[in-house]
DNA sequence: CTTGTTGGTCAACAACTGTTGGCATAACTA
DNA sequence: TAGTTATGCCAACAGTTGTTGACCAACAAG
């Protein structure tokens, strides 16, 4: 039996959402994907057209922000902070995007288009006051992509050595305060 | 007269942190460097001896920590928040750093060099607890770098369009908290 | 058996990269 | 003035990359 073509294609982009999550969108290359696939490089240009509809395809990616309805007050920011940190573990992509989006600008608009499309709504909600959301959203996202950063990428090893539940419970208070407190 | 070999130097210096700080280490080429500093790529070669050794040159970095000394002890987050936004600002070589430590994990570890080394000691004074320092240290890292690579890098909207007081006034607590209190 | 389609390989291209060695030329020194 | 040295340019190398087109082999339909 013959392999079918979606069989190599989904097990070429499972090898490309590694490579590009490992190694940012420069320093991956289409030989080294096609041969974590165990085909010929040929065969991603045939599937995939080129090098950059083969990330835009791995770097397909959604915040799935949980609904936070029934959540006490309260315990919003932390309930949020442990979801994002599950979210980031559970899928490559978010790898992929903030590797690449650092040195690509077209990557980095698709980023902020994520944040702002996801995030701002769900500040917007919480807080009630539509003139701050923007930026409420934004300080939210500068925390939480920090933790990203710290965690997965430079992996500075206080960070890596929390529990998910510590840094919910740390981060829990900030995320609070920007979502629906004040500066002071 | 002839152009001195020090003021070629520092004008392929100065090049080479503008491209890196842009483009990241890989997307930076030798020839493009030299083409700024309108020189030969050969000299870029001859006084720096390879990229490596080109871009250690240009990303050396200190974070110059302010002395709290004397800082009011409610204003210390504060103080902090607005010192590192000035430095990023002062200075291309933190992006540099940042750009490349995401895809080249020797820079990785020069980045935890630095937040360990000076960091650390601050938030061990500063808690009077060595026990949680390290930790203290790396949750002042994730709200400081993620400000860095939201406003500098990504350019946020939202996050781009704070000025530096309202920065401060909303991170101050956080870093406040981190630093000297307690989860909750 | 032939024919067309599908999944796959191979070899090569053109462009770009870091890097090197030889050659020119201006300036200083004896 | 002659020689030496510092400064610089040019042309080329070897390797890697994205990408392409020709070719091969298995299977299904006629």
């Amino acid at each position: 039996m013959r392999r079918s073509s979606e069989d190599t294609k989904a097990s070429i982009l499972a090898a490309a959402r590694e490579r590009f999550a490992a190694d940012g969108y420069d320093r991956t290359t289409i030989r080294a994907v096609a041969a974590d696939a165990a085909i010929d490089p040929a065969m991603v240009m045939r599937y995939f057209g080129n090098k950059e509809k083969l990330f835009a395809a791995a770097a397909d990616f959604d915040l799935q922000l949980p609904d936070l309805e029934g959540v006490p007050g309260d315990r919003i920011g932390a309930t949020l902070a442990a979801h994002f940190v599950e979210r980031w573990e559970a899928d490559e992509a978010l790898m992929v995007l903030l590797r690449t989006a650092v040195t690509n600008e077209e990557v980095a608009g698709r980023m902020r288009a994520i944040f702002a499309g996801q995030l701002g709504p769900m500040a917007a909600t919480l807080s009630g006051d539509p003139a701050t959301a923007a930026r409420r959203a934004g300080l939210v996202a500068t925390q939480m992509l920090g933790v990203a950063l710290c965690r997965y990428v430079l992996r500075l090893p206080p960070v890596v050595e929390m529990t998910r539940e510590e840094i919910a419970a740390w981060l829990g208070p900030t995320l609070q305060r920007y979502l629906l407190g004040s500066p002071q």
